[in-house]
RNA sequence: GGCUGAGUGGCAGAGAGGCUAUGCAGCAGUUUGCAAAACUGUACCACGUCGGUUCAAAUCCGGCCUCAGCCUCCA
């Protein structure tokens, strides 16, 4: 039986689906007018392995992240860059599948753009003045009159009344309360727009995800995901859109991850403090990234550092070594056996890699120790199999450890020529082969069998 | 000020009322022409702090200290 954290609860409890067997998940995504940071690449490698792991239970799972292609800020870049918004969002949402495509994330099985879901949002919009959630403002807004919603609050446990609202921002006087939000925003001149019972204008920010989820999986759903940030006043105000709007429950589980830091600090763009993924990419293998956020819990926080990926790169080392030279045999291993049935009681515990991960070591620690080639073997389809859930070690081991450059068959001629010298006992030449490689990162391993070799 | 979380060995990071987490790094040994990998063994006060409950607490309870996050946009 799964445990889920639910930030609703606050507390761990039971997953039970709205349909048994079927799970439908809701992650916001993107807001697409920049690339992907380290922070937007453990949300997605966090939710990916939900995914994955409900998947290999046998959950039939319905995975929908979205894009947010329209909002200030890809208003304001385009402007700064002189360029239409839809160029602009176009570029990155390319730049972002590729990221994930690298960081070897699935794609959600939707993928809604809040700019192809316009009538959705009108539409709830719509519903929300009819229910006089909301309210036109003089300023030609349509916006959420947080007072009108019983449960406000219910989800980051604040009230109105202790929410200090306008201290850091100018509250904008035409509101009714100070924390309503905008629905429908009036376009400016030259601002991209639509069409719309309340003139020309767009959406404000929240109302898309509202719009997207419950188009996508229906009024109610299971889950709903999300980085902590968005907890307030985001999700907060999901729940009041769509629970005024359609009068239902709208999702049962709420599961936020905790943020990438540097140096004790949260890793966001207003900081400044960000690596991109691709800028992490050109350092460090994909895998390796990957590996690096599952070593902490996803709610936990998670310290970005050279330190922390290097030794992430050693640990993942030590894991494809121990598949190395073994006769592939994935598919073996049915998912019997004591490793897999603690590894699915870590995951079952609110989805806990660093445990999960712990049992593949030791996994990996067994495969060593044994003699026995076929067993081995065995012990290594599983491992490939448990590390499948998590999206890690599904490359062949031989490509892991060596890359694949075209300088490789210079490197195999110098093993070559070294292995001559070897026979000839000339240690001297050996052992300067072995120096020039090392100074390549390459690193020779003499075994009974001959030399193999990998990049450190 | 309100609301969330968190403080574990050199570093990272799980766990959890009594039993070696795990990884990286270190040290010693086995192995090796030399290495590497692997294996075996092993150190550092391990559980923020002060009290309480208990036969037993790092794990439960309370106070305190420190850190992070949200209350503007942010994953």
């Amino acid at each position: 039986m799964i445990t889920i954290y639910n930030t609703l609860t606050k507390q761990k409890q039971p997953l039970t689906p709205i349909s048994p067997g079927k799970i439908s998940l809701y992650v916001c995504g993107m807001t697409v007018y920049d690339y992907c940071h380290v922070g937007h690449a453990r949300v997605m490698v966090v939710f990916d392995v939900v995914v994955r792991y409900l998947r290999s239970i046998g959950f039939s799972v319905t995975y929908v992240r979205n894009i947010t292609d329209i909002d200030d800020k890809i208003i304001q870049r385009a402007n700064d860059n002189g360029e239409d918004f839809k160029n602009l969002t176009a570029r990155f949402i390319e730049a972002m599948h590729e990221d994930a495509d690298a960081l070897g994330v699935l794609r959600p099985d939707l993928e809604p753009r809040a700019s192809d879901s316009i009538p959705e949002i009108i539409s709830m919009v719509q519903d929300l003045l009819d229910k006089d959630y909301a309210y036109l403002t003089d300023n030609g807004d349509v916006c959420y009159a947080v007072q009108r919603f019983a449960n406000y609050g219910k989800l980051s446990g604040k009230r109105l009344e202790d929410l200090r609202a306008g201290e850091r921002v100018v509250v904008d006087q035409s509101k009714q309360h100070p924390l309503d939000f905008v629905l429908w925003k009036k376009a400016k001149p030259n601002e991209p727009s639509w069409d719309s019972p309340w003139g020309q204008g767009r959406p404000g920010w929240h109302i898309e995800c509202s719009a997207m989820s419950t188009t996508c999986l229906g009024n109610h759903f299971d889950i709903h995901g999300g980085g902590m940030d968005l907890q307030f006043p985001h999700h907060e105000n999901e729940i009041a859109q769509s629970e005024g709007a359609t009068g239902e429950p709208f999702v049962n589980v709420w599961m936020h991850n905790g943020f990438v830091r540097i140096n004790d600090e949260k890793m966001s763009k207003s900081l400044g403090n960000f690596f991109t993924v691709r800028e992490v990419l050109e350092r460090y293998q994909p895998e390796v990234v990957r590996y690096f956020i599952l070593t902490s819990h996803y709610r936990s926080p998670l310290n970005y550092s050279d330190q922390e990926l290097e030794s992430a790169k050693h640990a993942l080392n030590r894991l494809y070594t121990a598949l190395r030279g073994l006769p592939d045999s994935s598919g073996a291993g049915g998912g019997e056996g004591d490793y897999n049935q603690r590894f699915n009681a870590a995951m079952d515990d609110d989805f806990n890699t660093p445990e999960a991960l712990a049992i593949l070591f030791e996994l990996s620690h067994e495969i060593n120790k044994m003699r026995d080639l076929s067993q081995a073997a065995q012990l290594g389809g599983e491992l490939r199999r448990l590390g499948g859930i998590l999206g890690l070690l599904q490359a062949d081991p031989e490509a892991y450890l060596q890359g694949t450059d075209q300088e490789n068959e210079e490197i195999e001629r110098l093993i070559g020529e070294r292995q001559a010298a070897r026979k000839g006992r000339d240690w001297a030449r050996a052992d300067q082969i072995r120096a020039q490689l090392k100074e390549q990162g390459i690193v020779l391993e003499d075994g009974a069998e001959g030399t193999i070799w990998r990049r450190e």
